[in-house]
DNA sequence: ACTGAAAATATAGCCTC
DNA sequence: GAGGCTATATTTTCAGT
């Protein structure tokens, strides 16, 4: 992870679906040096993978809402894990410290799934609550600053 | 939008490296077709881009929090947004509905860059309190679902 | 890490339904 | 308008150095 590898990422966050040649040009290596270390970050898994982004209100999951969740007791465990997986609505989840357990981040086609989400949240052994803040705009996401 | 544009953009989720000839085969369709598909959708911006996802821990970034940011007028105009992207630490930033007035993620190395970016945004204008969540873990995250 | 060649893939033009 | 076929241009990938 040198700074040559560091400027790869960026060039990748921004568009993977550049050629190693343009790559190289970009860092100041041949097209198979760029194409090299690439592999390598794949391989030790700094690049987890390589995806497209998707409008959300374009496939018709324009509700964003983040659910924080309170425990009575610990919630941190795989079995919680496996039942926040099996909640298709569920993008992320997060063990969190504060007031509240976790916090997920929920992605649905109208406020009416988000409540059955919320319901399905319920039904998960140990929440004794929740507070929701539902997205009103997203004013960006992008890349981790690599700076 | 029908059921085959659905199918390419889960292939393409889960893995944006599959070649054309691959995607055809998973949706029944030609390589060349399916060319033709996935160009369209990037034309219609359904497709918003193609990147790489980097693991943030070996990147020097495995610090992640959630910060909820309260304002004594609304801040949901341009201005508030500049002044957030101006903030390299934060990942993402939503005007929500709640108790709060925005919500953003944070992504820095260590806790004392944490709270030198929560001393950034408690100097932008409207600012009038934050609360912090601070990500212990994370479970999983996911492309949006497109059952 | 570079060069050069081989294999695989992407892309464009044209045809058909 | 959408899919499919063919041919060409790029790109990836793998030697060897």
């Amino acid at each position: 992870m040198d700074e040559v590898d560091r400027r790869l990422l960026v060039q990748l966050q921004e568009d993977a679906t550049r050629s190693y040649a343009e790559l190289g040009r970009a860092v100041g290596l041949s097209a198979a040096s760029a194409h090299d270390r690439v592999r390598k970050l794949r391989e030790r898994g700094v690049i987890r993978r390589t995806t497209v982004e998707v409008d959300p209100a374009a496939v018709g999951r324009g509700v964003a809402a983040y659910v924080m969740i309170d425990a009575g007791a610990w919630m941190g465990d795989p079995p919680t894990r496996d039942a926040l997986l099996a909640i298709p609505a569920i993008q992320e989840a997060h063990v969190v410290a504060g007031a509240s357990s976790l916090l997920v981040k929920v992605r649905t086609a109208t406020t009416e799934e988000l409540q059955a989400t919320l319901r399905g949240i319920y039904a998960i052994a140990g929440v004794s609550g929740t507070q929701t803040v539902v997205v009103l705009e997203t004013f960006f996401e992008r890349p981790i600053d690599l700076g």
